[in-house]
DNA sequence: TCAACTCAGC
């Protein structure tokens, strides 16, 4: 018989168990929730047996899956001495959490008893390996369902953008709470069906933050700004979310004014409302801005870093995003996918050979190189620098190619002007069963053009369509204009303009007056001029070209009248400037002189030097260029002064013999400054590559590789 | 102690 004071004892005991078990349980806990699994494993392991309670094991296993150890808290589980369904259940989730499906379903076929958690468990899985036809077959198999698991399933019918049956599914629902609700209106959202949305919206008894902001965004992302901010206005509580989500509306649609006044007021402004910021004000031209916001952030992610590269890239800050990309790896930031894409186009743009194979070789230490779409990015980087080399080394070295690796290197032997070569890779891309696109059609029509292939040319537009189901476009119809055009058919040129399905534009009118200009036809010249001027009203170039076309007919007249018109309007004026790079830095030229260049003195030598040498080999400078330069290009200066003169100068001092001098110019080289460098590259035996704002000239031994024809 | 947890993003 047990006396009180032994009841006592044992019940003390029992409660001084229970205190410790529990205790230990939320220690463990505790820890595992802050992600410290070594605290949570050493409490564990230094509670003895009897007061490890299931809960404690069930914690531990989970903390190893959180952990991405499986077979860790596999390890554990097999130790464990009882188990209970939460157990298996933490074995399928933790499982699906690591991406093991397989041996989730395992543990759901084999387990002794099944809850509704093990099945909404399992749905989930399929939902989130986008298996959504198992996890409907699951679902309607599954003996009881609850709130949770309508919504598990509602969710992937929404992933898959089956809308129709999700709202089906909705309202069979015997209890919607306010997460079904909400998932619901951002189905409709994504779909931009706003008055559906609005409607369940409207019609809810309780709302939180994330059903408001659901509906913000909803409103934000499909251009109805104006709307999105009412709402923000009377939503009764903001979090993070809702003010960035509200922000990116402005920011989206480059409305910068309110963004900036939005971002003012935010209580809290967190990198990715920074990093909007940036993107915001660079894309809409305002990259002072963008700089400032950047210079002001105190803590940076990557996303920051290679927001600003991709501005300074887009808006043509070339030289400042390649400074930025070096202090990003001096300040020792982890190179990330968007950058290291955005400073590739910007070498291929500056055309800077040095700098690119750098990036090159930062892809291949990071095995960023073994991707498809950089591949073809490096492709494109090595053309625009004029190295056809290595660029076949890249698209040689992957054995299944996509569209666009094709299309790379296709426009990228266009460029450079071998016609034949882009079309042997046209058709290889055929034989290997590869479909062409539309942008495949502008590289090989481009290529026929520039290489003068008429005949192929127009066959092959003529099978676009009915052989590849390709639908010519306005860019397809400006080639062959171009096509016909530069083979002196301007008048069927203008035909083809006459007959095509749709509204001509600029590019197209552009072609023809460039054809007009190399055969003379005044005629058409003035029509394309006349267009051209309705579509392009801020653009000189073509009155520029007009008026060299009259002057050299002597039609003084005419160049006067034009002359005058082009004082009483304002134009753009693009600066032609060329550029070059020695040792891994770019030099700028731009017209006039090499002011401003620290080595001015002997580039002004060597430019005397190259006149005499020129005049010795009988060049005779030409004197429309004079005049008017086709491309508006500082016409104040001499020719002497051109910037791709300049910049040919410098190459021929700094790069070592032996090497191609590789030079870009901003617009076209001017007829005058390519009949130059052709004898430059004769009378100093040095192969000059040329890159204009269309494409590429190879200069050696007195010849140029566009055959005059460009 | 197990399932859903919906909204912004590159």
């Amino acid at each position: 018989m047990m006396g009180n004071h032994g009841r006592a004892t044992v019940l003390w005991s029992m409660l001084l168990q229970v205190r410790s078990q529990c205790s230990t349980a939320n220690a463990i806990a505790r820890y595992a929730r802050s992600g410290q699994l070594g605290h949570a494993r050493k409490v564990f392991d230094e509670t003895p047996l009897p007061l490890r309670t299931i809960s404690s094991w069930n914690t531990m296993v989970a903390a190893y899956f959180e952990a991405r150890q499986p077979h860790e808290a596999l390890f554990l589980f097999q130790r464990m001495p009882h188990r209970n369904t939460v157990s298996w259940n933490g074995l399928i989730s933790g499982h699906i959490k690591n991406g093991m499906l397989l041996e989730a379903r395992k543990v759901f076929d084999a387990m002794p008893d099944r809850n509704v958690v093990s099945w909404t468990s399992m749905v989930r899985g399929y939902v989130r390996n986008s298996d959504v036809a198992e996890a409907e077959r699951l679902f309607w198999q599954m003996p009881d369902k609850n709130v949770v698991s309508w919504t598990v399933m509602l969710g992937g019918l929404l992933q898959e953008a089956r809308i129709e049956d999700a709202r089906k599914l909705f309202d069979m629902m015997p209890e919607k709470d306010v997460v079904a609700v909400t998932n619901m209106i951002g189905g409709y959202c994504e779909e931009g069906r706003l008055d559906e949305a609005r409607e369940l919206f409207d019609q809810m008894p309780r709302r939180n933050v994330v059903t408001w902001t659901t509906m913000v965004s909803g409103y934000a992302r499909n251009g109805r700004v104006d709307v999105a901010r009412k709402l923000f206005e009377v939503m009764p509580e903001r979090n993070e979310v809702s003010w960035t989500a509200m922000l990116m509306g402005y920011t989206h649609s480059g409305r910068m004014r309110e963004a900036s006044k939005l971002f003012d007021m935010m209580p809290v402004k967190l990198v990715v409302d920074c990093n909007e910021m940036i993107m915001g004000f660079g894309l809409a031209g305002e990259v002072d801005k963008a700089r400032r916001v950047f210079e002001e952030m105190k803590d940076r992610d990557d996303g920051t870093w290679s927001a600003l590269i991709k501005v300074y890239e887009r808006k043509g800050y070339e030289l400042e995003a390649l400074g930025l990309f070096r202090r990003m790896q001096i300040e020792g930031v982890v190179l990330n996918f968007p950058s290291l894409i955005s400073v590739l186009s910007v070498c291929a743009s500056l055309a800077s050979l040095d700098h690119g194979r750098q990036v090159h070789t930062q892809l291949v230490r990071s095995e960023f190189d073994q991707d498809l779409y950089v591949a073809s990015v490096l492709i494109t980087m090595y053309v625009k620098c004029g190295d056809l080399v290595r660029a076949k080394r890249v698209f040689n070295r992957f054995p299944l190619k996509d569209v666009v690796m094709w299309n790379s290197m296709i426009t990228g032997y266009s460029q450079h002007g071998l016609g034949e070569e882009a079309l042997n890779v046209f058709y290889n891309m055929g034989s290997s069963g590869v479909q062409p696109d539309d942008v495949t059609f502008i590289g090989v029509l481009s290529a026929c053009s520039y290489s003068g292939k008429v005949k192929e040319g127009l066959e092959l537009f003529e099978s676009m369509k009915c052989k590849y189901q390709v639908e010519p476009r306005l860019e397809h119809y400006a080639c062959l204009v171009d096509l016909l055009g530069r083979a002196g058919q301007v008048n069927d040129a203008m035909k083809l303009i006459q007959k095509m399905p749709m509204e001509p534009d600029a590019i197209v009118w552009g072609a023809l007056l460039g054809a007009c200009r190399t055969h003379m036809n005044l005629d058409l010249a003035e029509i394309s001029v006349d267009k051209l001027a309705q579509l392009e009203p801020k653009n000189a170039g073509p009155l520029v070209l007009l008026s060299n076309m009259y002057a050299s007919r002597g039609r003084w007249k005419d160049v006067e009248v034009l002359r005058k018109k082009m004082k009483s309007r304002s134009f753009m004026k693009l600066p032609g400037c060329s550029w070059i790079e020695v040792e891994k830095k770019v030099h700028m030229f731009t017209g006039g002189d090499s002011k401003g260049h620290p080595e001015q003195p002997i580039i002004m030598k060597m430019l005397e030097k190259l006149g005499g040498l020129l005049r010795e080999a009988g060049y005779c400078p030409d004197g429309s260029f004079v005049l008017h330069d086709v491309d508006e290009e500082e016409k104040t200066h001499s020719l002497g002064y051109h910037s791709e003169k300049l910049a040919v100068a410098y190459g021929l001092l700094k790069v070592p013999e032996g090497m191609p001098i590789r030079v870009m110019k901003n617009l076209r080289v001017c007829g005058d400054c390519h009949s130059a460098i052709k004898l430059i590259a004769k009378v100093t035996g040095r192969e000059i590559i040329l890159r204009d704002a269309n494409r590429f000239h190879h200069f050696k031994d007195g010849y140029c590789s566009c055959k005059d024809y460009w």
